[in-house]
RNA sequence: GUCCCUUUCGUCUAGUCAGGCCUAGGACACAGGGUUUUCAUCCCUGCAACAGGGGUUCGAAUCCCCUACGGGACGCCA
């Protein structure tokens, strides 16, 4: 393992934001690429606003993401404890070092950092106020993607709340020293905070961290402008898990939010991605968040599952919507997903693309089903097809084939003739699978079944 | 209002650091066509961008300056 040390520090107040995840995403490819740690450590120092539910989520998604943690919780490590409410002896020691120096003072019950300059009075427009300001040297922002960045740090802050709970800053500051963080990746929303921070590591005389800004998520233009926020569609990670998208595939698209390989290869894994990630490559504006982008990226994903991991994915989904159960033959869904696979772009649609395979039980799509009835000849396609798929002795794809180009040829027509009105007949539906393979994997009895049944539904067109 | 960041197709981006190889490449989306039924797959084609202005230079998407747009911060939230 190499000096390179990160972390992850997010606050367990419920869903995880799509930023959030981002931000635990690089921080974990930079550690993983340079074999460093990486370190999971909770802000959960407003007691308020966390609860152990949040907490199991967050977990439970960095999990599911695939970002496993060198230290944190649940797996503990030499620098903890690993949530800020139980480092409070921690803060207290270095409260210490900041008042022995003379950095502190107290005002309305809570402690303030001093900033070092000559103190003037200012009207000032945002706070509409008279206040307190301080004439410091600038700082320089040494920052791997933005490059150096000159900021000063103009007014005290608070680093320990009148309820004696000591404030973000502060413990930032102090945990990142205490735990030798050596590179600080985050939002670019904590570029105009680095100036507080860095004043806090010259109190301490400790040698600040490599910063790396990296930019926002933006909303969807058509959902509005700025930032992306909890309440937008897709802002969510859980809401990916909850609709059976790929994890793999959310870490992909993820990472193509602000970052990119310099060739042409955008579907990558989780291995490929920490191989080319390389954060001096990642963009310096905000990127847009792109709903179909990160459909299209899962699809892709889905494709190329080996058959084994995507039953495991597609059984899930299906059970969700109670088309297979534990007594559903395995041999089968198999079949039936071999088939799908290529074809339909989602977990979440998959139930409705392939329910007629599980159930009798299954919609009429009306736009197909009217493009069907309104041809009087159907019923008599489906009369005539029906005896020479019921008498067929052996159902194999080739022999289902053949058949229908046998009857094709007696009665002077192409076979397609008969495809549209079968696959409605035996599947509600104008679209799915190709044709062939679907009559085979449906299995002869099934199959026979619909035709009589379209048969005794749709009697009335051969006479009307 | 103040400060900071940013700017290539509708969107994500390659190219910018080392100026000529850029009549600016790829992907998503969209449009059209095709694949001996359908189709949400697949294939092909098309549409489409260097924010504006000033410099530097033989030559600028690339370097410099200004303006504008976009974004962020300005909490006893993190």
């Amino acid at each position: 393992m190499s000096s390179v040390r990160v972390r992850f520090e997010p606050s367990p107040t419920g869903s995880t934001h799509i930023g959030t995840a981002r931000t635990a995403l690089f921080n974990w490819l930079f550690a993983r690429k340079h074999s460093g740690s990486y370190i999971l450590r909770i802000a959960d120092t407003d007691r308020e606003r966390n609860s152990r539910e949040a907490l199991d989520e967050l977990l439970s998604v960095l999990r599911w993401l695939g970002l496993d943690w060198d230290e944190g919780p649940e797996v503990g490590g030499e620098y903890g404890p690993y949530f800020q409410s139980q480092r409070g002896q921690i803060y207290k020691d270095y409260l210490a070092q900041l008042k022995q120096a003379g950095r502190t003072y107290e005002k309305e019950g809570a402690i303030f950092f001093k900033l070092e300059g000559e103190r003037y009075t200012e009207y000032d427009e945002y706070h509409k106020a008279e206040i307190e300001k301080v004439r410091t040297e600038p700082v320089v922002i040494k920052d791997l993607i933005r490059g150096d960045v000159t900021r000063r740090e103009e007014r005290d802050f608070v680093i320990v709340r009148s309820n004696g709970d000591p404030g973000f800053h502060f413990v930032n500051v102090v945990d990142d020293i205490a735990m030798k963080i050596t590179h600080v990746l985050r939002g670019e929303d904590h570029l105009s905070n680095t100036s507080k921070h860095l004043e806090l590591y010259k109190a301490f005389g400790a040698e600040p961290p490599a910063y790396a800004h990296m930019p926002m998520i933006l909303k969807d233009p058509k959902q509005g402008k700025g930032k992306m926020s909890k309440r937008d569609k897709g802002a969510i990670i859980e809401e990916y898990e909850g609709r059976h998208f790929l994890p793999q595939a959310v870490v992909n698209f993820l990472a193509l939010l602000g970052w990119s390989p310099k060739d042409d290869q955008e579907i990558l894994s989780l291995d490929e991605l920490i191989d080319r990630f390389d954060i001096k490559d990642v963009q310096k504006a905000g990127a847009r968040f792109d709903e179909k982008k990160m459909s299209y990226v899962n699809f892709e994903h889905m494709k190329k599952l080996p058959l084994d991991r995507y039953t495991t994915f597609a059984k899930s989904a299906l059970a969700n919507r109670n088309l297979i159960d534990d007594s559903t033959e395995e041999d089968y869904i198999k079949a039936v997903l071999s088939i799908c696979q290529q074809k339909i772009d989602s977990f979440e649609n998959l139930s409705d693309f392939a329910s007629y395979f599980f159930s009798d039980d299954y919609p009429i799509n009306e736009k197909a089903e009217k493009k069907t009835t309104e041809k009087g000849e159907s019923i008599a396609r489906i009369q005539e097809i029906t005896p020479v798929l019921q008498s067929l002795g052996d159902w194999q794809e080739t022999a289902i084939d053949s058949a229908f180009n046998q009857l094709a040829e007696e009665k002077q027509v192409k076979p397609f003739a008969w495809y549209p009105v079968v696959r409605f007949a035996v599947s509600g539906t104008n679209s799915g699978p190709d044709f062939i393979p679907m009559l085979r994997v449906l299995g002869q009895a099934r199959v026979v079944k619909r035709l009589l049944a379209f048969q005794d539904r749709y009697a009335n067109l051969a006479t009307g």
